[in-house]
RNA sequence: GUCCCCAUAGUCUAGAGGUCAGGACGCGGCCCUUUCAAGGCUGAGACACGAGUUCGAUUCUCGUUGGGGGCACCA
């Protein structure tokens, strides 16, 4: 029969979207589009301590920006619902109910005190703990209903079946996959407080959602075997399950904090393209040919099969992350790249403005990625001047996008890469080029910006790249110079630094006067 | 401790009982070039180890080593 493929994506609410979390997403995503069937997002909000509205709009908002776009879950609703467990409480209770019924269950008086002792007396024995005892297993019914009657606190595990074979089922990544049932021990059902445990309402939620794919982390492999049986005691059928395997750092140990930068969030605030993302991180564990490294999420979406994934753990490669967003970054036109660089252009141009002095400083790496720790945020007056600028000439912010386009590999670097088409009439000179280009033996700096200088202020030559650039090459011979001695001199005049984004492609964006004046401030500095 | 999983270059991966072990990032070189990039060409770089099955294993089996994950009234 084939049912219509339901996957869901479950995460807790207890912080940002992280990037194995996001992975999972995109899987879970993938594989519905791919099959033509539903993708569902749950909110598992049981833990009252971590789980808010704040965490859960977070997560709304990385997946929203990912652009993984759920059928059923917060905000859409559906049949299915509702989308958060804290909401769906009655449903566990109908089935702890229906397990009474079926004698699938029973009430333990155990403390947790009493149960971390015993496993403490095994460990410190030197053995290893068991898992429960079965100690309120075969309590006379009648003893317990009056302890229950008598306000005794308790909870209700399952009663797993002696002789229940192995458990076997088969991982649509892992393959056939086996667990010895005698491991697993009368798990607890429901908590002292009525509250479910992970595990029984997983297995609630995703029998009551139809849910027919089950694709999550390989930490959960594990917790698989306890789930079937409660699948089992409910009577319900078991979906398929796919295990996928970790995201590690580049040490090899599981991905966290300490490697940096480990959520979506940090990601998009650092410049990177959700497209990028979704591209590089269906890309761990999961292949379309071996060949193909960009592809765009259509072709995810209608290609993406389960048994391609692998079952190896995968280092986070944030270097060849870089490289697939430049690709992006390459590909995606001048007006969408104004619209998502706004932050960064924003602040370039806050910096400039109302213009710097001119001055030689410091040197300072031009190609260094933005510190967005020390960023400050930018005030509402200097956003409002940015978005008046903005609005007053598009078409100089979307020259800006051919300058960077190959030179951006995030978009948080045209900040920096770009600061130098904000100082109007002034130019911070890097004091390392001005020493090797500018003030170098012999090289005539003086006489080559003196020369470009007239062609730049020549009123007949027409303010256009091609134009200037040709004016200025022609001056290498009569002047007998080498190109480079010629025009890095003018670049560093003008751009303030010996590297910077094409110039006679930047000199077009700017004003005839601010250009000639960075070059008179930048000679009156220098020489 | 115990249970489970994994193993192709530094990294992401393709692959099949016989392949020149393929692609991508990164790295080196060359070309292009006013800088930096981008782009093109090119180079180095891998089947963890040991047995077994086989005419032949990197591929199948077992073991070793290495790595990862689980073992809660957390999720």
């Amino acid at each position: 029969m084939a049912d219509r493929v339901r996957v869901r994506f479950a995460p807790s609410p207890t912080g940002r979207l992280h990037i194995g979390g996001a992975r999972t997403a995109i899987f879970n995503w993938a594989f519905a589009r791919a099959m033509g069937g539903d993708f569902i997002l749950r909110i598992e909000d049981t833990d009252p301590e971590r789980s808010t509205k704040e965490n859960v709009d977070v997560i709304l908002n990385a997946m929203k920006w990912l652009g993984l776009n759920w059928d059923e879950g917060p905000e859409v609703g559906g049949e299915a619902g509702p989308y958060f467990q804290m909401q769906r409480m009655s449903t566990y209770t109908e089935a702890l109910e229906r397990l009474k019924e079926r004698g699938a269950v029973y009430p333990c008086f155990c403390t947790k005190e009493e149960l971390d002792a015993k496993r403490k007396a095994a460990e410190d024995a030197g053995q290893a703990y068991e898992g429960y005892d079965g100690t309120c297993r075969d309590m006379d019914p009648s003893e317990a209903a009056r302890r229950i009657e008598a306000g005794e606190p308790h909870v209700w595990r399952l009663k797993v079946p002696h002789d229940h074979g192995p458990i076997m089922f088969n991982d649509a990544v892992y393959g056939p996959t086996s667990f010895p049932a005698n491991v697993m021990d009368d798990m607890i059902l429901v908590r002292t407080d009525g509250s479910p445990t992970y595990n029984f309402a997983v297995v609630c939620d995703d029998a009551n959602m139809g849910i027919t794919h089950v694709i999550r982390g390989d930490d959960h492999l594990s917790n698989t075997p306890r789930q079937i049986l409660i699948y089992e005691a409910l009577g319900y059928r078991t979906p398929t399950f796919a295990h996928l395997s970790m995201i590690l750092g580049p040490d090899g140990k599981k991905l966290s904090k300490r490697h940096g930068a480990t959520s979506v969030e940090e990601y998009r605030d650092r410049g990177f393209l959700p497209d990028a993302m979704v591209n590089f991180l269906a890309l761990l564990g999961w292949s379309l040919d071996g060949e193909t490294t960009i592809m765009s999420r259509d072709v995810i979406c209608s290609q993406f099969s389960l048994d391609r994934i692998t079952k190896k753990d995968a280092v986070f490669d944030e270097t060849k992350l870089s490289w697939m967003n430049g690709q992006y970054i390459q590909k995606m036109g001048a007006a969408e790249w104004v619209e998502l660089s706004k932050p960064w252009l924003a602040r370039a141009h806050a910096e400039g403005y109302p213009y710097v002095h001119t001055a030689i400083v410091p040197s300072s790496d031009p190609n260094a990625p933005a510190d967005d720790a020390e960023a400050e945020p930018l005030n509402d007056e200097q956003w409002a001047a940015f978005e008046d600028e903005l609005a007053a000439c598009p078409a100089f912010y979307e020259g800006l996008y051919p300058l960077v386009a190959e030179r951006e590999t995030s978009l948080a670097e045209c900040e920096s890469k770009l600061a130098y088409m904000f100082w109007g009439p002034c130019v911070l000179l890097d004091e390392k080029s001005v020493n090797k280009v500018l003030k170098k033996e012999g090289a005539r700096a003086d006489e080559a910006i003196a020369a470009c200088r007239e062609v730049l202020a020549d009123e007949a030559n027409s303010w256009e790249a091609a134009v200037l650039e040709e004016k200025c090459r022609a001056l290498a011979e009569p002047l007998d110079m080498k190109l480079k001695n010629l025009l890095q001199p003018l670049r560093v005049a003008i751009c303030g630094n010996m590297v910077s984004p094409p110039l006679f492609e930047s000199i077009e964006l700017m004003k005839r006067e601010d250009v000639l004046a960075r070059i008179d401030a930048t000679v009156a500095q220098v020489f």
